[in-house]
DNA sequence: AGCCAGCGATCAGGTTCCATGATCGATATC
DNA sequence: GATATCGATCATGGAACCTGATCGCTGGCT
């Protein structure tokens, strides 16, 4: 097979495959990409003449359209290669326009609640054109596969990183506090929980957190157990389960709402590493101005944050 | 800028870039791709009307043209989407030789548990490339309509299918037998029971089971009622709470664990017609090697199961 | 069984695109 | 000033691409 013949694929005959497979008929993709039936028939025929296989299969009548296993393989890398082009348009966008743009950011709810709003306040008033869209997982890895694949420009992420074609800036440490009920005797002794009178605690924890797994590693070391016995994605359902008696919560410090009264953030002893934030970008693409602006005020910001929560606990740990 | 004028460039467009800035030169470019050199010089122009930015310096005279900073940022798109296409046409060509893609298979929980994993295994070895999808289900009638929109490639099935465009291999025959408390006084006769003694036993049965209707079926064309008292969908659920005495239970065999040491299975007198497992596809649909070669390894293990299951029951019928 | 609706493939035809070959203007070298 | 090299532009023929019409197939309804 001639590499060039492949070079004759056209990125609208991509487009009108994905916008087959998402219809189920060739009519309703052409009406959505402004051509006639015919035309996108034609389209396909010359899309499947180039790439040798059958993409579509056609059962006739009323039935929808559907894709052969040739089809669904050729849409994935449609799929990756559209989002490269969107990447490409949007540095290419970035790049003529300097100071305005979009910028697209991917972040998690804990660092959403805490770090974000501020970023996002001190950063529109430095860039008042640039605009922030932003894209939020549980998940830090997916966040990252949409930074590899283009659909993301920076993003938030959890130490370590899996491998790729990222660079990151470290931002902040986020030390592992054990959230307890207020009126709790833990929470009236106002000092450090050992690790072992933790691991004797009934736990309420995160569902899809490589922070939880993190410190149950750390736990194993010491051939102590958690003892998780309610997992939730939701922050604020964490924090309130504890607040109402149904366990304790080891988590990072920057997951809770500090000012939550039914709840009392102890530190550990002796403490567990804390997770590490960072941001991270693709290492091949275009980085604005506006994006290296981002990186910066984030890591201004974060070590801020850092500094007064630092403060904020030392009497304590007196 | 919209996104449909970006769909307008073409993937010969972006290798006629990355050409020119190997070689320097449009022509030199031109006779690498096949190309005269105005007709490369008009792909150019037309990628950066585009794009909307000069890609290229064109100093005039015998001096090399080189790329711009949108040149540069584009050229790193464009490499990573052909390196793409590369990957998609090497995708393409293994499926076409049947040694990658993904099988989407639809099953239910008898089949799951005791023919799926010994099939996943011997298929794994010698499809390693394979990715499995399962898809599970306790009505299989609802994996024939998702087989039926091609949202499943391969459904495991039982006779008689529903009317619609399928297509099915038979596996194997999968007899009923009853499942009695092994401390009973039927477990310690060792012999077959009758089709009338079984109508006179209180029943644990299957809630959604074409199955349960079959027999049902049989025992009514011989004037015969069972006694269904309670009913589930879970099969070890049905086995435990005939082990705990609640119960028997006229189920296929392949529902039940052999080895599961407070019940027994015994044959019926005479034999309920055995119900009939299948594995069934779209008729229509394209049948990669891959596919072909799942449903041949699921008849060859069927097969060594069933022979396996009658040579284990041949003696309890001597 | 016949009729109808819906679907995709194919066809004819007009318009647009694309590549070639020729030519021009700009630049550097001698 | 003459020459070589380069890229842009032009004229042109052939191919591609899209529209609208039509046909054959399928399923649903009467």
């Amino acid at each position: 097979m001639e590499p060039d013949r492949w070079l004759g694929v056209e990125l609208r005959h991509l487009a009108a495959l994905q916008a087959i497979a998402e219809e189920g008929s060739f009519g309703r993709a052409a009406r959505r990409l402004g051509y006639t039936q015919s035309a996108v028939s034609q389209q396909i025929a010359t899309l499947e003449r180039i790439v040798g296989e059958r993409l579509l299969e056609r059962p006739g009548g009323p039935r929808p359209v559907s894709l052969t296993e040739a089809g669904r393989l050729l849409l994935r890398h449609a799929e990756a290669i559209v989002a490269r082009l969107d990447a490409a348009r949007a540095d290419m966008e970035a790049l003529s326009t300097g100071a305005a743009g979009t910028l697209r950011v991917g972040t998690y709810q804990s660092v959403g609640k805490r770090l974000l709003p501020a970023l996002l306040r001190r950063f529109r008033d430095a860039w008042p054109d640039v605009e922030i869209r932003l894209t939020e997982s549980s998940n830090d890895e997916e966040l990252l596969e949409l930074v590899e694949r283009g659909e993301l420009d920076l993003a938030f992420v959890i130490y370590p990183l899996v491998d790729g074609p990222f660079e990151v800036r470290q931002l902040m440490r986020d030390p592992y506090v054990l959230v307890v009920p207020a009126d709790s005797p833990l929470a009236e002794r106002h000092r450090p929980v050992s690790v072992r009178e933790v691991a004797e605690l009934p736990l309420i924890g995160f569902r899809q957190c490589r922070s939880l797994v993190q410190v149950q590693s750390y736990f194993r070391g010491r051939g102590l157990e958690l003892d998780v016995v309610f997992q939730s994605d939701d922050n604020g359902t964490v924090q309130g389960l504890v607040g109402a008696g149904v366990g304790s919560a080891l988590v990072p410090r920057l997951t809770m709402d500090e000012h939550e009264e039914r709840t009392v953030m102890l530190e550990l002893e002796p403490r567990v590493p804390p997770r590490l934030i960072g941001i991270a970008w693709h290492r091949d693409r275009y980085r604005s101005p506006a994006s290296r602006a981002f990186v910066e005020t984030a890591a201004e910001l974060a070590a801020e944050l850092e500094a007064a929560a630092n403060s904020a606990a030392a009497p304590a740990a007196a």
